[in-house]
DNA sequence: CGGATTATGTTATATTATATCATAACACTT
DNA sequence: AAGTGTTATGATATAATATAACATAATCCG
């Protein structure tokens, strides 16, 4: 799914030009200068973007990031550097059979997947050896 | 670690208590009668609380919920049902090795981990059917 | 066209979380 | 016990994040 709009394609080449999670609020200061006045309309946009699968919420971070790559198959994690702010989606191992061994999980069926890692990347590892 | 005051063993006796997640200013509702008047006062009990890792934070919720056990090692996610609110710790594959097959992350090391799954759990996937 | 659906504009407000500064309790040393 | 540092608490204000509600405009499609 791509954007559909002028709005929803401004917001997510905002959002793609970026290395790092971005707050809604400083989306919106970005794009008032393009017509964004208010929250709601950020909001509109971003939910939409997120429906379309082209964007995350790092919901640990209330900050919103575009996604590397159109994911439909598997799971992924993004991880954060907590020093630098850098972000990485990663692909990881599909983990639904775990929930046949508990007792009354066994049939969940997954809808949403929120993963977030935060830590240190390695160019920030290597600045704090120096 | 164990909760080392009053009011941590409260809070913390208070979210063991309740099946699901429980917003911040639910729990300052349920403890009032307990002297608790502000916002920035179950904050820190919740903050101390995730630090001693015997809570999580439902980040996508902004909800707050017991651990059902100590777990040091490994990792696990949170899955919550979208219709009942239930929630479930289960524990998934570590993924730590993933990265190294990406350039610039192989040396990642993360710090804190927030996974959380949202659907549908077997329960209510049964009221559906019929 | 006419009617439905989707997007947008606008204002107000709700919800979640922190900052700040003052006071009290406790632990530890001398 | 007095002094000192640290952690917990009380209290007020405010910041940051997100949604509600309602009006208007654009678009799609029969």
């Amino acid at each position: 799914m791509k954007p559909q709009t002028p709005r929803q394609q401004l917001i997510y080449d905002y959002l793609k030009q970026k290395k790092t999670p971005q707050g809604a609020y400083d989306i919106l200061d970005a794009c008032r200068v393009h017509g964004f006045k208010a929250p709601s309309q950020i909001y509109r946009v971003l939910n939409k973007l997120r429906e379309f699968g082209l964007i995350h919420k790092g919901e640990s971070l209330n900050a919103y990031i575009a996604c590397e790559q159109q994911h439909d198959s598997g799971q992924s994690v993004v991880a954060i550097c907590n020093s630098c702010g850098l972000v990485k989606e990663v692909p990881i191992p599909d983990f639904s059979n775990q929930f046949e061994k508990f007792d009354g999980w066994e049939g969940f069926t997954p809808q949403e997947l929120a993963v977030e890692v935060k830590g240190r990347c390695s160019l920030c590892n290597r600045d704090l050896a120096t």
